[in-house]
DNA sequence: GAGCCAGCATGATTTAGATCAATTCTGTGT
DNA sequence: ACACAGAATTGATCTAAATCATGCTGGCTC
C-alpha cells in the first residue's frame, strides 16, 4: 500500500525554502518563474529507490527537497566506492554532463522527495541566463573542492579524524537548513560510512563506540546527539568554521 | 641568465596541436578566431614557479602547451595535499570558481608554457556561444570524475594498486599527445607521488624498486620504461582500456 | 511465537605500511 | 671543480587498522 503523500511540497521555486541553495539569490521574479516551469517536481520516493544508474543517460541533475541520497560508483570487479552523500538543499548528478552518461549510481537512503532539472531545457534557457550558467559552474566547482576535501581526508587522516570529519560535515549541513547540527538521525549504514571513508564496518563501529566513551557523542544505532561539538573538531585537525 | 626563449609556441588556437583538447572539436573558424583573441599565450615559464596560490582571486583557468604542473592544497596547519598533475593539453584551475578565489595552490614541475583563458572575457562570449559553455562544463566535469577516480584509489587500494594506477594514468595521458607511452621522464618526486597516494616516500620508492625486480618497469630517476604494461595493468586492477 | 537475516558491537590476531635510522646519490650554486 | 642540501634507496622496528571470529539485537516472514 502506497502512503498517502502529504502535501507538504511547494507547488514552486518562489515558495521553496531550498531556493538559496539551489538556485542564484539574485534571480529575478519574471526569470524564477522561466525557470520554475523547467522544473519537475516528483512526489515523495521510498528507500532503496535507484534514481539513476551507472552508465545510465546523463538527462537531468536532482535537488533534493527531503530525504537523504547516496551516490556510489561500481568498479569492474564490481566493487562499491560511496563518493557522497546528499542532504535536503543538495544537488547531485553531475557526473555524466561529461560522456553525457552517469559514471555514478544515485539511490534514496530514505524516502526522498527530488526537483529534478533537465539538463537539455536547462541549457536552452541559462543561454539568456548568464547568471544561472554562472550559478551552475559554481556548484560543480563545489562539488569538486568537496571532492578534494574528501582526498585529503583519505590520503592523511586516522580513522577517528575521518569520522569526526563526516560527523562534522553533516552537522554542519544540517545547520545551513535550519535543522539541529547536534542532534540528528544518520541516514546511512556504518557499511555506507566506512566505504566511503575508506575503512572497514568495524573500524568504524570501534570509533563510535570511542566518541561514546569520551563523551563526544551519544549514540543509539542511528541516531546521534553531539554532545561537544569543540572536542570533535580539535578532533578532526579542522578550523571550527 | 634567462635562457632565450625558442619561438616553438603556436601564434593562435588554429596551429595548435592541443586544441583538441581544449576547444571543443566543432568550433567553427570564425568562432575559433573570437576565442584566440581572448587567450593569453605566456612565454615559457621556470621549474618551481607559482601560476597562483590558494587564496588567490580566481581569474582564468590555464591550459598547458608543454611542461607539468602539480596542484595541491595547503590545510590549517600547514600540511600540503596534492590534488593534481597537469600534462600537456590538460586545463587546471577550476577551483575557485565557486568563492571567486583559488583553493588550490599550482606550481611549475618543469619549464611550462601555458594559455591562460581569462574568465571573464571567456564568460562574455561563451554567451554566445553555448557550445564553448558546454564543453567547459564537461571540462568540470571530467575533472569530477577524475577526482572521484582517485577517491576510490585511496579509499580501497593497496600501495602497489596506487603507483601502478598512477603510471599508467601518465602512460595513457602521454598516448594521447602523441608521446611515448612506455618510456617518460616523471615531472614528480617521490614525494610528491606520495603525497597524491595518501603513501610515504620510502613506500613509493619501495614499490617502484618491487617492480623492477618484477620486471614490469625500469627506472633510473625518474626515467621510466614500461616493460610489462599489461602486468601493470593486472596489478591495478583496471580495465585495460 | 519460532526462526532467520541484516546490522552492529567487540575481542583476538595478523599485516601492510608508517616510522625511525643510516647511507648513497644528484643536481645546483658558488 | 667542489661543497652541500635535498632526493632517493634500503633496512629494522612499530602500530593502526584489517581480518577473522563470535555474539547480540531488532525487525520480518511463515
Amino acid at each position: 500500500m502506497r502512503s498517502p503523500t502529504l502535501n507538504i511540497q511547494p507547488s514552486n521555486c518562489h515558495n521553496c525554502r531550498m531556493s538559496a541553495l539551489c538556485l542564484p539569490l539574485t534571480l529575478d521574479s519574471s526569470s524564477l518563474d522561466r525557470l520554475d516551469r523547467v522544473i519537475e517536481r516528483g512526489r515523495p520516493i521510498h528507500k532503496n529507490q535507484y534514481i539513476f544508474h551507472g552508465g545510465d543517460q546523463f538527462k537531468a541533475v536532482y535537488a533534493i527537497r527531503s530525504g537523504a541520497v547516496k551516490a556510489f560508483c561500481v568498479s569492474d570487479d564490481g566493487s562499491e566506492q560511496v563518493t557522497g552523500f546528499y542532504l535536503p538543499g543538495e544537488i547531485f548528478g553531475w557526473d555524466g554532463i561529461d560522456n553525457s552518461s552517469h559514471s555514478n549510481t544515485a539511490i534514496t537512503l530514505e524516502t526522498t522527495a527530488l526537483c529534478e532539472i533537465p539538463f537539455a531545457r536547462f541549457e536552452e534557457i541559462s543561454r539568456t541566463m548568464p547568471i544561472l550558467q554562472k550559478h551552475f559552474m559554481r556548484l560543480m566547482a563545489k562539488e569538486l573542492t568537496s571532492d578534494q576535501d574528501l582526498i585529503g581526508l583519505l590520503a592523511k587522516s586516522s580513522a577517528e579524524e575521518r569520522v569526526a570529519s563526516l560527523l562534522l560535515s553533516l552537522s554542519s549541513r544540517l545547520k545551513r537548513q535550519h535543522l539541529s547540527p547536534t542532534r540528528f538521525r544518520l541516514p546511512m549504514s556504518r557499511a555506507d560510512i566506512g566505504n566511503y571513508l575508506g575503512l572497514t564496518v568495524e573500524t568504524v563501529s570501534r570509533v563510535f563506540s570511542r566518541f561514546q566513551s569520551f563523551d563526544l557523542i551519544l549514540c543509539d544505532k542511528k541516531e546521534i546527539e553531539i554532545i561537544n561539538l569543540n572536542g570533535l573538531y580539535a578532533l578532526s585537525h579542522k578550523p571550527k568554521a
